[in-house]
DNA sequence: ATTCGAATTGCAATCGATTGCATTAATAAA
DNA sequence: TTTATTAATGCAATCGATTGCAATTCGAAT
């Protein structure tokens, strides 16, 4: 069975006897042609099941209409958010989204930024992984002048769009919430220090304690690299220390949540012996008992902002672009695990 | 600022004064053309910064090698592990994933298809959204032979391959369970029954029902959106019912978790007085207190072999598929919603 | 009826890679 | 050396929409 031919717009010129490029300005609305021509061709055009090949429009015209987003994983709540309201925004400006996840590698995440580039997307939008340390496979943007725009895990030395939470600020709010609930020494199970998010949220942690005359005790920082087993393995050490934290802050919710767990099944209370504030706001966070006190991220909101901004770039390619680091507040939101009283 | 033009494969061969055509199939590694200059020219190409133009390569193959994904919301769990499966496979088979998302509502669905259409991409996968009843836009993709691949929630009347889990399966299986643990009246929180997956899962609970020798009453079965809110209510109803269940399966753990709030909030025990399962294992689902008994679902792996079965079939156009439905199997986490002693 | 300007429409090149077919070069066989 | 084969390479059309510029049409004004 050999395929139904696609109608184009010469099949259309042809049936009504005009020129291809007559058809091809009445579909774009080019105000050039009579609106009577104009309806007569997109009634045909309907008529006869036209589809525009987007694939040609594009390579005319070198545009793609498309972004391309890496980032660590997809299936994170706090990525899928921002994929999320990235796409809502990119679809209300008719650009499509493609998606690819780095695994947290740089093999990967070169590979794909050279695949972005062949298929010569308008623009990138980029959270980038673990390994990620050096920047060649994105210069390969800047250099052409496709616009690129980092969120969260962003990288200082290259000049771009950036849009970050305030880490420092949800560092501070949670440390300063917890000494305002009459925490006199204050823990912190931190992250890994060569991203820049977790750097900027034990720079807050220290900012309060200090505003708040309290000392900063390197013992009761731990570093970790924050999945469940890592913020077990921190609380039992500081509660092994000989002069016990009364408070923690931890730097996301799944090391607050494994605390909250060892320090219940060890009959120590939650928030009264130990009160605890995590970050990010994650999904189980409201729901487990008692409930986590944490630093919401708008993920959405930051996706749809990283997309604008973009397409806002990509729009005005001729234009030198003045770049800009947003700031994303932060929300300090009081729960079980720290209210006391 | 003039754009610095990019190599195309003329220059190269003007550099080395040979064809194009010798360049196209060198860089695409054509046997015909001899070693030495294939080495040659993919020397030249690497020095002279040659990035291929895949769009112009797509416009004149009619491929793109590009998935289309459609899901009501990326922000989901259940969601976005399907989709890090099929970026997974597509990644490593040279394809690129384009994501939209439908927000439940047809109109946006059929907008997306047609967009994906224009763009030529080489096959569709789709979880079709609450709203969709009518599929001219789906049978876009199917008069034209482009693939199409459901998963999750599919539509029965359209020839494609399916893929599904074995929702009556965790149906009958939760049900089954809560008879197990003693319960005498088991109570329903059901989804939109236009929803192959929802309908299923009742049928489960129903068969499960039937074999215990239990009967099934219409009254305590309550149709609802599924959201939070919905779920609050149903639990509300039935738990006013003259004759109330001991027992709940609700067909997902957010309907689950308001129920537990609920009964908790009105001093109903949780599991004595009455236990309860959900279905997708959701993160937060292991977390709460209790832990919410459910029904896991293979996300990764079904987005795996979602988009292995669209390569397969997109590598194989010409060839008469023969359409399977594939059904993942479901696994029963007990926790501590339902389990009595 | 002419002329002129504005409003429409048409012509034809173009984008960059691919590919069927023709051609040339290289090698082997006669 | 000549011919037959095979191996490499080149030619030129092609995909479908876009767009600068040329050409035409249409009214209105003279």
């Amino acid at each position: 069975m050999s395929q139904k031919q696609e109608t184009t717009i010469h099949d259309i010129a042809k049936k009504l006897n005009i020129a291809a490029s007559t058809v091809s300005r009445a579909l774009n609305d080019n105000p050039l042609i009579s609106e009577s021509t104009s309806k007569k061709i997109k009634k045909t055009a309907k008529e006869m099941g036209y589809r525009p090949n987007t694939m040609a429009a594009n390579f005319r015209t070198k545009r793609t209409n498309t972004i391309g987003v890496i980032v660590p994983l997809i299936n994170r709540h706090f990525f899928s958010s921002v994929i999320s309201g990235i796409e809502d925004i990119a679809y209300q400006q008719g650009f499509a989204v493609t998606i690819s996840q780095s695994n947290d590698k740089l093999e990967k995440e070169d590979k794909i930024a050279h695949s972005l580039f062949s298929n010569r997307v308008d623009g990138v939008i980029i959270s980038i992984g673990m390994e990620t340390k050096s920047f060649d496979h994105l210069k390969l943007f800047s250099e052409r002048k496709i616009p690129l725009v980092f969120f969260d895990r962003i990288v200082e030395e290259i000049k771009a769009h950036k849009i970050v939470v305030n880490d420092f600020n949800g560092g501070y709010k949670a440390t300063k919430h917890l000494v305002g609930q009459g925490a006199k020494r204050v823990a912190h199970i931190a992250g890994p220090l060569n991203l820049n998010i977790y750097k900027k949220r034990q720079e807050g942690y220290c900012q309060a304690l200090k505003d708040s005359g309290l000392e900063i005790d390197e013992s009761i920082i731990i570093h970790t690299n924050l999945r469940r087993e890592d913020g077990t393995r921190a609380i039992k050490k500081l509660m092994q220390h000989k002069k016990r934290p009364d408070a923690i802050f931890c730097a996301n919710d799944t090391t607050a949540l494994s605390s909250i767990i060892y320090l219940q099944k060890n009959g120590i209370k939650v928030p009264d012996d130990v009160a605890i504030v995590g970050f990010s706001n994650e999904p189980f966070s409201e729901v487990v008992t008692p409930s986590i006190s944490t630093i919401r991220q708008p993920g959405f909101t930051m996706g749809q902002k990283t997309a604008e901004l973009i397409i806002n770039q990509i729009n005005n390619r001729n234009l030198e672009t003045e770049f800009e680091t947003i700031t994303m507040p932060t929300e300090l939101i009081i729960r079980n695990s720290s209210k006391r009283n």
